[in-house]
DNA sequence: TCTGGGGTCCTACCGCGG
DNA sequence: TCTGCCGCGGTAGGACCC
């Protein structure tokens, strides 16, 4: 395997760039689900792949470098991935794959340093300070871990080095793939201020128009644009940050194992429906689906809030905040399905609908309610046998009533089971 | 072109209590 | 008793990230 092993952002020597304090490393995995997908299936290498559900309405989770040369990204509608690069081999995810091997790699990072930072599966920080003695420069170390996860993983992965996090991401970003980018200190406004302002982390679609409106094109130009103006703008944390970041001022450090805030799940439907009692059923599902997530990790959370996507894509969301904290699966359905009954909506067309159980805690700081009519073994208990037989013969094995598939009964039973 | 699913964070607004 | 101010919690929506 070729891979680049470093190099210097704004000059063309093949001198290692100065590490001396750049002691945060991004390391992002190349294309990681399709290049994970492609480990049992070798004879797909260096072909355009992609990433993504079959069904209609599935978008492109990843793709390999061969099908984003046919201009196909993530996120975009499988539809049209498949009219930009009809030759594509589709593959449908394997999130326990992932999952797996993600695990392996943060494990990896872990006998570097015990400070990571996990974003999301496929990427992380590292705060190599304390390792540099006991590893060697910054720079090194990076590249002893980008040959271990290819050894041991079968795929690449893309560094940045640099003394702050926001330009450790920038370099991986620049990096990829199979590249590895340092920063040095010094090099920090030259590199940031030669970049468009959509580079920036932070800025989505809406940012860069609105600071293309203003005539704001790279980091430069927003670097020398009074702060106040940015807030104007953009409002004041947004403003103050972003100018910060133009000079590259980024306090944060990096922070291992961060608390989720919130759990939820939601389903776009096949076909917009407008069925109330399909929407309770699937309230019922998605409510079953997160409180079960809540429970497997150990959270317990206070506020409930729905979801629900128009056929006109537009979104709105209710929450209500319950008196105590609740992994119950009863409890969540019943309070979605007040919010959404509340909604009044008269067979409105509705694309998607999600639950999501707010402002976890831990369970076992969590003060336990117990109401006056639940019986003394309650439902906590129900859920609790419901998660061991699932742990056992498989997720799904239990579940209510209503979401038997194939009910030859009509609409009326299926509203009582839901009651 | 027609937009998933999992999240976080920020802003604005409102009602409430001191 | 009324009014204004302030902080806070709750709610809703939007932008953003992977």
């Amino acid at each position: 395997m070729s891979r680049r092993q470093f190099t210097a952002p704004t000059r063309g020597s093949s001198e290692p760039p100065d590490d001396t304090g750049c002691t945060v490393l991004h390391v992002d995995m190349d294309a990681f689900y399709a290049s994970a997908s492609l480990i049992s299936r070798p004879d797909l290498r260096g072909k355009p792949v992609i990433i993504g559900g079959a069904s209609g309405r599935s978008v492109v989770l990843s793709a390999t470098y061969e099908a984003r040369a046919f201009g196909v990204t993530s996120a975009m509608p499988m539809a049209r991935a498949q009219r930009l690069c009809p030759q594509a081999v589709i593959i449908e995810p394997d999130h326990r794959r992932y999952a797996a091997i993600s695990e392996a790699v943060m494990a990896t990072f872990a006998t570097i340093t015990d400070s990571v930072e996990p974003l999301s599966l496929d990427e992380a920080f590292l705060d190599v300070s304390g390792a540099v003695r006991r590893l060697g420069r910054p720079t090194r170390i990076a590249e002893q871990l980008r040959d271990t996860i290819a050894d041991e993983q079968g795929i690449t992965c893309s560094v940045g080095v640099a003394a702050t996090k926001f330009v450790a991401k920038l370099a991986s970003n620049l990096a990829k793939p199979d590249g590895l980018i340092v920063v040095p200190r010094d090099e920090v406004v030259s590199f940031l201020h030669q970049l468009p302002v959509g580079a920036i982390w932070g800025v989505g679609d809406k940012t860069e128009e609105h600071l293309h409106r203003l005539g704001l094109r790279s980091v430069a130009d927003l670097a020398h644009t009074p702060v106040e103006t940015l807030q104007r703008a953009l409002g004041d944390v947004a403003g103050r940050s972003l100018h910060d970041l133009a000079w590259g001022r980024d306090p944060r450090s990096v922070v291992p194992e961060r608390r989720e805030k919130s759990i939820g799940a939601d389903e776009t439907f096949a076909h917009d429906i407008d069925d109330p009692v399909r929407i309770h059923r699937e309230l019922l599902r998605l409510s079953d689906r997160t409180a079960a997530r809540a429970r497997s990790a150990g959270m317990m959370g206070r506020t409930v809030s729905i979801k629900v996507r128009f056929a006109d894509f537009t979104t709105i969301t209710r929450a209500r905040t319950l008196r105590h904290h609740t992994d119950v699966s009863r409890d969540i359905f019943a309070t979605a399905r007040e919010l959404y009954d509340r909604l009044g909506l008269q067979r409105a067309r509705i694309r998607l609908v999600g639950v999501r159980l707010e402002g976890l805690v831990p369970s076992a700081v969590a003060p336990i309610q117990a109401t006056l009519d639940e019986p003394e073994h309650g439902w906590r208990e129900a859920d609790r046998a419901v998660d061991r037989a699932s742990a056992r013969f498989g997720a799904g094995s239990v579940r209510p009533a209503s979401l038997m598939p194939d009910r030859p009964s009509g609409s009326n039973r299926a509203q009582r089971d839901l009651s």
